[in-house]
DNA sequence: CAGAATCCCATTCGATACTG
DNA sequence: CAGTATCGAATGGGATTCTG
């Protein structure tokens, strides 16, 4: 995930695994992005076929929709069911590490729901005084 | 994505929280970057100051460790502590409810690492066949 | 030491148009 | 329906330089 604009090597954090870090970028690099955990998330509800993500995720592009399924398959989140009917019938179920890795997102969704009114106060206060830390 | 440093509200994507996704997003838009995490972890581990965590955190800018630690603190996730000594000195630490995110993350980071050979794995299968799902 | 200020490229993503 | 292809704008963030 963009690294150097040079010609330089990325290596972007130390050695394969210096501190412990481990892991935490590696699953933002793939599900960090805008939209990957709402397909995650939609998918999680069940069986779902293109247009329905398309509809189930306000926002979303065609393009974006095909490129965030495509990267869920590769990393083997998500499988995908090609029916040659006509008009094509596609449909997008999690696998089991998908669903896994559904689980742990749902962990922080409810963190993030349990604190949203903590981070407000937070904000409106670094806001309001301009920044310091008075 | 993080907006600006000015109180502009985000508001990216459609309603305010048309489905269940509410709270994903949310998270993801404050830590979801490439340094935010890392220095969550770093600073998990005790009272850091700057120096310390711009080494701590290889291949980070000065910049960017600026920028982040800057975002930490207006969510309410880290308290900055500048003591007014020649050289300066500003102390970073994490506040509880940045504890708390931070293990959240560590949550998603031993996800991770518990699937990093199943997604190398995945991986390597999808290149191999050349995308398809025969 | 701990930043602030510029510059500027690269990647991401949205909009649009076309296809099997 | 389920994509693919192309283009352009916005954003992220690295390198560098300057300051209190």
């Amino acid at each position: 995930m963009s690294v150097a604009h040079t010609g330089v090597t990325p290596q972007v954090h130390g050695g394969p695994c210096g501190d412990d870090d481990c892991g935490i970028r590696e699953v933002l690099d793939r599900i960090g992005d805008r939209w990957s955990v709402l397909v995650l998330v939609e998918l999680a509800k069940g069986v779902r076929r293109f247009r329905e993500l398309e509809r189930a995720i306000p926002g979303i592009s065609q393009r974006m929709l095909t490129v965030t399924t495509r990267r869920l398959c590769r990393d083997g989140m998500v499988e995908r069911t090609a029916h040659p009917t006509v008009p094509p019938q596609v449909e997008y179920r999690l696998t089991p590490m998908g669903e896994s890795l559904a689980g742990a997102v749902r962990a922080l969704a409810d963190w993030s729901r349990d604190h949203r009114d903590a981070v407000g106060e937070a904000r409106a206060k670094w806001d309001a005084e301009g920044g310091a830390t008075p």
